[in-house]
DNA sequence: AATAAAGTTTAGATTAGTCTAAAAATATTT
DNA sequence: AAATATTTTTAGACTAATCTAAACTTTATT
């Protein structure tokens, strides 16, 4: 039996090592799993004897083939519930998150794999970010943060990193949205800022924004 | 902050307690927790003191206005999930009360309200039970248990009491289920059992059965 | 009314997950 | 290479929910 606590540390590995790529420190699983770094330890350790991960002291900690599969399963019903909520029952963007993060630990197989059905097998969620199918492949999205994009380049908006309802709520009030068309005008070297031309308008966005925003070139 | 297990505790002094009117014991709610008294003693006492339950020392519990506000509305969403389940996910009526007994502890008044309005404000759950609105209140379903029907006399099947999936699969076999019209042809006192006619069948049907089916006269 | 049986509570342990404070290891700076 | 800072681990304690075994109440039977 594996917990919820477990598949939440597992998730959170999961992301902090780039999809499971990299070793991932106990600071950095703490400050996400917002707790302290020796109950990071006690459950890294855990997770080690149950298989779900590799740790050496003081070396980090990586997933294993079964932990990454895991991880993968918590992610492909964290976003399906999120289609769910958002094209079944009226929730915008910003309000899916949270509760995605409880439906996400249901445990039914049939209930899922139904649900992906119900959907009509949706590949991306409501953030732009790829839905695992049944065998937990998913396509690699091919995006750059708006950050690095070049001034005169014309993108599309493909995804967003940060998701809280704060970040998407001002996407929202500045008319950008998944498939909003987007060119670069200016960089502003002083504070990074950058100046966006959308259908309509112009706005100046900030780095925090910059940073959280995916674009893909058109 | 209500947790899981306190919530499955309320639901089942509620139900023990017919809807909690009755006071209820000790070990009956360790059984259908399927729990020690010990452990129930301890949780009782928990309960008394966040308001949600009136206890006194061997003098069994009850539940006060605001724990019957907690059950009725575990209940509201436990039957408006099995609703979904079955409507929606291809569900069959003896799959959906395990599901349901977790999905029924997702906390978003959001969530069950619009999930209600998309499924139409269903009044009954897939075992006959009614589903309580917004406020909690849901009519009182006028039924008797098959064991108490009287030969010659024609009913339709409005509920079930025991929502296993054996029993609700015995059911399909025999072509019982909601709306399922009966006549009581015979009852044998030697064991109980019960001879039924159906559509276009006789069968004979155990106390067992005859204890855990609902009917209502036509 | 006394005794036995059944039901309930208490006392003391256990497990998962967390915390603080101190110790140990690693990384960075001088 | 030594000193300092940062990161990580250990040790010991706490809470929620559970258990077993013993003590206590209530109910049933003689
Ligand atoms: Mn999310
Ligand atoms: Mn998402
Ligand atoms: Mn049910
Ligand atoms: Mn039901």
């Amino acid at each position: 039996m594996i917990t919820l606590t477990e598949e939440n540390y597992i998730k959170a590995i999961y992301h902090l090592g780039s999809n499971g790529e990299k070793s991932v420190n106990t600071n950095a699983i703490a400050s996400v799993m917002q707790t302290k770094a020796s109950s990071v330890t006690d459950m890294v350790k855990k997770l080690s004897e149950k298989k779900y991960a590799n740790y050496k002291k003081y070396q980090g900690v990586t997933l294993t083939e079964e932990g990454r599969y895991v991880a993968i399963n918590i992610i492909r019903k964290h976003r399906l519930w999120e289609v769910f909520l958002v094209e079944k029952l009226n929730f915008s963007w910003d309000e899916v998150h949270e509760v995605a993060e409880h439906l996400e630990h249901i445990k039914s197989e049939k209930l899922i794999n139904e649900l992906d059905a119900f959907l009509e097998f949706p590949t991306y969620d409501p953030h732009g970010d790829p839905i695992p199918n049944k065998e937990g492949k998913f396509k690699h999205v091919e995006k750059i943060v708006l950050a690095k994009a070049e001034v005169g380049d014309t993108y599309k908006c493909v995804g967003v990193d940060d998701t809280s309802s704060n970040f998407l709520k001002y996407l929202d009030g500045n008319k950008i949205g998944l498939g909003t068309i987007i060119t670069i005008k200016h960089k502003e070297p002083y504070d990074n800022s950058i100046k966006l031309a959308l259908e309509n308008t112009e706005i100046v966005v900030s780095q925090n924004v910059a940073k959280n925003l995916y674009l893909k070139k058109v």
